[in-house]
DNA sequence: TCAGTGATTGATTAACTGGTCAATCAGGAA
DNA sequence: TTCCTGATTGACCAGTTAATCAATCACTGA
C-alpha cells in the first residue's frame, strides 16, 4: 500500500470518526486531520477541499455496506434466502453501529447540497432496490415493486431510529423486524 | 397576538425556510433574522442564542404535525379509520413538503448534540407509537408493538427518502404504500 | 408631561476556519 | 554526490459569524 492510499484512507476514517462524534458535518479539516495523526495541510494536499474529503468518506461508508451486502449474497441460495441475506447484511456491526450510522445521516444531509453526494446515496437505494426487486419477483410477482419500496424503506427508516437511540436497537432485533415485515408481505400475496 | 408572540413566530418560520433552503443547520442568525425582516440583534433578544431558535422551530415542526393528527384522528371512526387517519396525516402536504422535510432531517442531526432535541423527537416518536399500538391492538393483538415499530419506521424511511429524491414520491403514493404494509400487516395475523 | 418599559438596531468584537504557500524533509535514481 | 519528486508542515490570511452592547425609538400609564 502506498503512502498516499494509506493516509487516504486514515484521513477518511479519521472524518468518519469525526463525525460520529461530533454528530455533524460542523467538524473541521484540522481536527480531522489531527485524528489522523498528520496536518491540516496535508488534507487537502490529498483531496484539495473539504468537500471532497466528505465525499471520499461517503464512498468508503458505501463500499464497505456493499462489500457486506457480496459477501453475505454468497452464501444465499435461493429466492427466499438471498432476500434474507440482504436483510442481514444491513444490520451487520460494520454498518450498524454509531459512527458509521452518524456518518451515514449526515451524508443525507450532504446530499441536500453536493449533487455528487446525492447521487452516491442515489446508486445505494438504486442498487437495494434491484436486489430486493429480482429476488421478489418469484415470490411475489407483480407487487415486487412495491413490496421493496416498503422493505427498502423500512430499512432506511430503522437506520433513522437507531441515529436517534442506538440503546434501543441492536442489529439482530432490527433484522428480526424486517425479516417478519417480509414474511408478512409475501404471505399477503400468496 | 403580542408583539414578541409574532416575532417569534416570524423568526421560527424564517428559521426553518432558510434551513430547507440551505439544506442544513449551517445557517446563520443574520440570514435568519433577515429573511423574517429584522436584525440579527433581535433574533437573540428574543432566543437568547441560534441553538434555542433551532430548538424551537423544532417544536413548531412537531406542533403542526400534532394538529394535523389530532384534526385527522377526530374525523375517524373504528380502529382502522384511525389507523389510516394517523397514516394519513403523516403525509399531509404541511408536513410533507420540501422545506418541512428539510428542516425535519437536520432535527435529527441537531439531536445528535441537544439532549433536548432528542427528547423532543423521542415524544414524537413514541406519541406516533403509542397512538399505533392502541389502535392496532384490537386487530392484531401482541403483535401490536412489532407492527407499530414497522410502521413506523417505514414512515420515518419514507420522510428520509423523500429528503434525498422530492420528485420521486408524493404525499398519495406515500400514504397508499403505507396503507398497503398495514393491511398486509393485519392480514398476516389473522 | 414625563418616567418607565420593551422593541429594535448598527456597530463591534473575539474566535474560528477553510484554504494557501513557501519551505523543509526523505528517499531514490543517475 | 547531486538532483528530483512527493510527503509534510508551520505560519499565515481573508472571510465569516455568534454574541454583546450602548443607544435609539415607540408607546403606555400615572
Amino acid at each position: 500500500m502506498s503512502i498516499e492510499a494509506r493516509r487516504r484512507k486514515e484521513l477518511v476514517i479519521a472524518a468518519i470518526e469525526e463525525i460520529g462524534v461530533l454528530g455533524s458535518l460542523d467538524v473541521t479539516v484540522s481536527k480531522i486531520a489531527k485524528r489522523a495523526g498528520v496536518s491540516s495541510a496535508l488534507a487537502f494536499h490529498y483531496f484539495g477541499d473539504k468537500d471532497r474529503l466528505f465525499l471520499s468518506a461517503m464512498r468508503f461508508v458505501l463500499k464497505v455496506y456493499a462489500t457486506e451486502v457480496r459477501k453475505s449474497l454468497a452464501t444465499a441460495d435461493g429466492h427466499h434466502a438471498r432476500l434474507r441475506a440482504l436483510i442481514h447484511a444491513s444490520f451487520t456491526p460494520s454498518n450498524f453501529c454509531n459512527t458509521a450510522i452518524a456518518a451515514w445521516l449526515n451524508f443525507y444531509v450532504l446530499a441536500q447540497r453536493s449533487d455528487e453526494a446525492k447521487r452516491l446515496l442515489w446508486v445505494y437505494q438504486r442498487r437495494l432496490h434491484s436486489n430486493l426487486v429480482h429476488d421478489l419477483k418469484p415470490l411475489t410477482g407483480a407487487d415486487a415493486q412495491a413490496v421493496a419500496e416498503r422493505i427498502g424503506g423500512l430499512i432506511d427508516g430503522l437506520y433513522l431510529r437507531f441515529a436517534l437511540n442506538p440503546a434501543g436497537l441492536n442489529g439482530e432485533s432490527a433484522t428480526a423486524l424486517v425479516l417478519d415485515a417480509l414474511d408478512h408481505e409475501i404471505e399477503a400475496v400468496t
